[in-house]
DNA sequence: TCCGGTATCGATAACGGTTGCGATACCGAT
DNA sequence: ATCGGTATCGCAACCGTTATCGATACCGGA
């Protein structure tokens, strides 16, 4: 671990002043080929990596989208950052990741940490934000965009989907097959709005034709389908009569299939499940579950062009509000 | 979007001088309480953001832990991350997380992007770099932790298990039960070099027994349910006499267990399964699959801890050189 | 009243680059 | 030989904050 080396070091080295070697480094124009391929030389042979803070404070320009999301365990968000990272492949543009714990307080904080570093723009998830997260997003001088959710109101741009529609159609879906005696199983963390939503959607949906659900349980935690399996089990314990379950994840109605297949119990015909989010760990299981789609690649990439374009226009651009579709997929579970 | 506030706006309005303002916001010493509350009264209220691209030029420092690691799909990294999260949360230090995509040439640039932001220290996976990257973790003026991995040369402190062992001794938990037809479903990624060693200590440990593969099978891209079935099937029809499958994930482990319930199989009776990595979504599955726990919260828990032990110290600690035990768990595949 | 000590605050100089613009060198054309 | 134009380079100021050190005010004790 030698001395640290700076511009000024590269510099003298090659016999040239920190600007030129600054220029030379960066691919800046006004350098000759000779004196450029030198500097390059020195830089890489002596190991030198610029200070991006100094430069990021000189030019005023950060090449970070910060990217705030609940949590990274859920299966979920890392799609979602996948379909970032795909645009901004070729850009100069780096996704960066911050975990807010599906807690709008630390949200709040890494919401503020993260606009601290100035980045060229920011993806939060959700809708739902405390005040002075709010605030900050609006006084934010990048562009900001809201995913995952259309339910509410975006303080600027915003890419999602509605949950509460997801919730009604797969209440008109499971009714419209005839079942009638159901039951619902979904996550009691107070601060996943999606799933709230989902659930709201879910009774108004079965309220429209009155049918009321027969049963309900909510868990802590994250989803898993360890828990998918164990509720599932209680819940059919105790009201052997359901003829459908819905799950506010597909982790969870993975669970219930496997508690369904351990039970010797046939799907749909004793029971129906039905989950939401079209995870990955659906393909390849014995029965194919019914799910709901949440775009979740696309509102990726799709957030990551408006933060794009936003550059390009210099932030002059109108307000984007992209509501996607969540297609439906009937599976072979209902 | 009004004008951007600076430190020397927000003194200005509180009749202080930058300093004052600077050392209130940041709960430094030397200042009363009554401005300090005045100070953080007016931050509040006009939504400032601190800049700390100028502060960490500053200060230089910058409380920020770069971890890179190739994916986040894979359900794997994700809970290495928790586990350095959970040790930096009471500290000033934040994770940030950068993704290679099992890359050598896009591992190099990520850590040159990471730290030439200065980190406090850097989190890295696997011991396998380009020589590029290496001497720039050599030259790294921060602490630097390679992880997951122990079989191999650490650039300096090192975390993790060896999955030579874990090969093997999964090899010799197999022989020990009997099994002598033997098959082998792995990852092609040329650069999954932990899956490629557990490969090789799982042949070797096979070889110490005079026994050989009867069958293998490689894959290309992310490990999923779906490949694993299909390619247990695949294997399974052109060689129906294998009494045991070891697959270079529980993902994949999965997928052939989804396999033999589709197919009517018996497990272990028809055939035994073995995985490794003692994911969350083994648990709750109608059989407990046989894996190997791959320490993963417990090796973040450590890299961080080094880190932050290491920020105490002021870099004057020695090496560490972490090997963790990975445990064989039967579970009823075996 | 004077003094030393502590609490509180401010002026100044970094931090390591980059922007902006002026300076120099070099070229062919006149 | 002179000139205008372009390619190449360097000087100085600055980006927004913090470290350092010195200044001031205030307090109790002699």
């Amino acid at each position: 671990m030698t001395k640290k080396l700076l511009l000024k070091d590269v510099a003298k080295l090659a016999g040239v002043s920190e600007m030129t070697a600054s220029r030379a480094l960066r691919g800046a124009p006004d350098v000759s080929a000779k004196t450029k391929a030198k500097i390059e030389e020195i830089a890489r042979t002596h190991g030198y990596v610029p200070n991006r803070i100094a430069g990021s404070l000189s030019s005023q320009s950060v090449n970070l989208v910060a990217v705030v999301v609940p949590s990274l365990n859920s299966f979920v968000f890392p799609e979602v950052l996948s379909g970032i990272s795909a645009v901004l492949k070729d850009s100069p543009l780096k996704p960066v990741v911050g975990i807010s714990g599906y807690d709008l307080a630390e949200e709040e904080s890494v919401i503020r940490e993260m606009l601290s570093w100035r980045p060229s723009g920011l993806i939060a998830a959700g809708l739902e934000h405390t005040g002075a997260t709010r605030r900050m997003l609006q006084q934010a001088d990048c562009p900001v965009v809201e995913v995952m959710d259309v339910d509410g109101d975006p303080v600027r741009h915003c890419v999602g989907i509605s949950h509460l529609q997801a919730g009604r159609e797969m209440a008109e879906q499971i009714l419209a097959r005839g079942y009638r005696n159901i039951g619902f199983i979904g996550t009691k963390m107070p601060q996943d709005f999606r799933a709230r939503k989902r659930f709201d959607g879910f009774t108004d949906g079965l309220a429209a034709q009155s049918v009321t659900l027969s049963d309900l349980e909510h868990y802590s935690g994250e989803s898993s389908i360890q828990t998918g399996r164990q509720l599932t089990a209680q819940m059919l314990a105790r009201n052997p009569g359901l003829d459908c379950i819905y799950y506010s994840s597909d982790v969870m109605s993975v669970g219930g299939l496997m508690h369904c297949l351990a039970a010797g119990l046939s799907v749909p015909g004793d029971i129906a499940l039905a989950g939401f989010n079209n995870l990955q760990i659906l393909q390849g299981l014995p029965l194919q579950l019914a799910t709901t789609d949440a775009c979740r690649h696309e509102i990726g990439e799709r957030a990551a062009r408006i933060i794009l374009k936003s550059r390009e226009t210099g932030g002059a651009e109108g307000l984007v509000f992209d509501r996607l579709t969540p297609a439906i997929s009937l599976g072979e579970t209902l």
